[in-house]
DNA sequence: ACTATTTAGTTGTCCGGTCAACTAAAATCT
DNA sequence: AGATTTTAGTTGACCGGACAACTAAATAGT
């Protein structure tokens, strides 16, 4: 795993990496690293099975589309998740009655047992996360990441 | 590029679409899109072209372990992408006479024209990122983003 | 001085992410 | 009803990232 933010920085250096977007980058990549390594862990899937699985287990039944607006992963990706999920047996495909062009995803027992599992871990976890921050910190920080998400859509320079 | 946070959602689907991880996660993704279509268009260089140029026009000299140390790109990323700036004539390279590992990287001219043309670009972006956000709403950002990364180091669960 | 360990950098491999093309079904338009 | 457009999902191709193995040079240990 990469160093930490040195500290010896030279302050043209540190001027360039306190944009925010680098900050981003390095949370974004040591969290994903750690979900990864707990999944692996304590659960034995993947950070997107889990994603998959956490928004299937969270809503009963779910299509695939549905999945793809809720994590925003890439269709194509959603797609190859789901071959491979029902393949290990954790989720189940029925088809839809009305549309046939729809798959109706649910948690197989398995799956089931997976969420179960893991929820408890994840959320442990992301108190964890939270632990050295209070609730209005965190309640901002919501807030702060949700303007940043808009103001990340609009190109216009 | 994928839909918006969804307002429909249902009440289980929003409590784990609010974690955190999910928000960062969204927000790196969407960070990164919006920051690659602009270097294209505006430059002609990949986001990690830009980052490992901003290092190095930052600081005048620059080894290879240092753009690691800095960008917190694999090590290997970081070989390769200097062989391809070096290819593209946007990077120098010299060895450094006590060391004969380490090569000393420099920006050529040509190499900082790019720098000179995209950090304006990328600067003006990160203000207009942050337009929406107080300078104290920032500087809690950053200092919250300080304190999730130190979080996301250590597994313990 | 001699071995062992650390550090710098390169290369190979594999997997995930992104994009685009494609099929098929449904909804819309007239 | 028939043509057109939109939507759901699959597949293929390509590129970037992650990780490990490797070379070579420098440093530390004895």
């Amino acid at each position: 795993m990469n160093d930490e933010t040195p500290q010896d920085f030279n302050p043209q250096l540190a001027q360039l990496s306190g944009f925010l977007t680098y900050r981003i980058s390095r949370l974004h990549q040591k969290l994903n690293s750690q979900a990864t390594k707990i999944l692996a862990a304590k659960v034995g899937v993947t950070l997107n099975q889990w994603r998959m699985i956490a928004f299937i287990g969270g809503a009963e039944t779910v299509t695939a589309s549905e999945l793809v607006r809720y994590t925003a992963m890439d269709k194509g990706l959603v797609s190859r998740n789901v071959k491979s999920l029902i393949q290990d047996g954790l989720v189940a495909s029925t088809g839809d009655g009305k549309d046939s062009r729809v798959h109706l995803l649910s948690l197989t027992p398995k799956g089931k047992k997976v969420f179960d599992l893991a929820l408890p871990t994840m959320r442990k976890r992301q108190k964890q996360l939270q632990s050295n921050l209070s609730d209005d910190d965190v309640k901002r920080l919501r807030d702060m990441l949700d303007i940043l998400e808009l103001a990340a859509e609009d190109i216009d320079i």
